[in-house]
DNA sequence: TTGACATGTTATCAGTCGATAACTACCTTG
DNA sequence: CAAGGTAGTTATCGACTGATAACATGTCAA
């Protein structure tokens, strides 16, 4: 038989995989306490007293999926220590359209001091990583940065991604047009 | 004396440009239609009653800031018919940041499918106006949006525009990295 | 003036949510 | 086995929310 109980640390680590899907669906406020503890098969007060509050479990499932990525872009590096390298990693994290709704979701709570500063530290630290890991300069990490915060608002508008929505001409359109940089050998030849 | 009582047009358009600030606030279902009411100065039974419901007010608020985007970019077209003018033109919208921070919590909110509707529309209306207005292509256009959707997250976590927090080193780099295609001449040349 | 419609309010409700308290069950160590 | 810490539950609460219903007030045409 299975173990019954888990240790804090990995009924923490299942809470906040669970806490990463319920975010990204519904955003912070949208999104109970209730409906994580389901996800993860636990009861609602125990996730208030593993993490002390709604604001922190929201922050560390932000916390994890910015990690999450950050160890995309490493792992991408070791192949190829280039933007185009991390690029490609970027455009296969679009299957894990959770991590990159989270994040917008986090985006745009930042209102809130504590979650604003928390997402403010991540979204900081993922571009020193960027730059270190390429070498890129300022310009070059931000154009890369601002092609990530395209393809995550369009993955979160299902417009990119597993399961998108029936495309409509600007979307395949928008779609067509990226990563011509990266090169593909035209079809068919 | 002032009028007392307004048509119903009018107080619907007061109450449109109430929500846009409350909902960039606190997001969709961060905001309550109270909030809206009182920031309007009317009472939240009246504000479901003119609207009929919470989405549909928060639809309303989503269009009307994306109807003000095209409006800048009509204006700017109509000055100069390029990329390098509708760009200016969106970082002067940076200090109305409620309106670039409620269309990120509109993106973020659209596993909803009523709102991912709408959402989507404004996006590819913005999309086809900007390369209406400018002749770029697929990839020009492309990239425009892409410095514009990490304008709109850098505003909506306070790292740009009016009342930004105070900036650390990565914040710097990338805001002084903007706009260097615009072609600023070297500072004491 | 009067009546009818449009504008707006107060009262109220059923559901939901985050959090606390108190209790239970499990497991390890001596 | 006994005991204490760890993992987890049920019960419950006060606050809040979107929506409905009923009522009130202002405005305009005939």
């Amino acid at each position: 038989m299975t173990r019954t109980r888990l240790t804090a640390a990995e009924r923490g680590e299942q809470l906040v995989a669970a806490a990463v899907k319920a975010f990204a669906v519904s955003g912070y406020t949208g999104t109970s306490t209730d409906d994580v503890a389901r996800l993860a098969g636990v009861s609602q007060p125990y996730v208030i007293r593993l993490f002390g509050g709604k604001q922190r479990l929201f922050i560390a499932a932000v916390e994890h999926a910015a990690a999450r990525i950050e160890q995309v872009f490493r792992d991408a590096a070791e192949r190829s220590p280039d933007l185009d390298s991390l690029g490609q990693a970027y455009d296969e994290l679009l299957a894990e359209r959770d991590l990159l709704t989270l994040l917008l979701h986090g985006f745009a709570a930042s209102a809130d001091p504590t979650i604003g500063g928390a997402v403010r530290e991540c979204f900081g630290r993922i571009y020193r990583l960027v730059r270190e890991l390429t070498g890129a300069d300022a310009e070059e990490a931000r154009d890369f940065l601002a092609s990530g915060m395209l393809l995550t608002v369009l993955a979160s508008m299902q417009v990119l991604g597993p399961g998108a929505v029936p495309p409509e001409p600007w979307m395949a359109e928008l779609a067509g047009s990226i990563h011509k940089s990266c090169a593909e050998p035209e079809p068919g030849g």
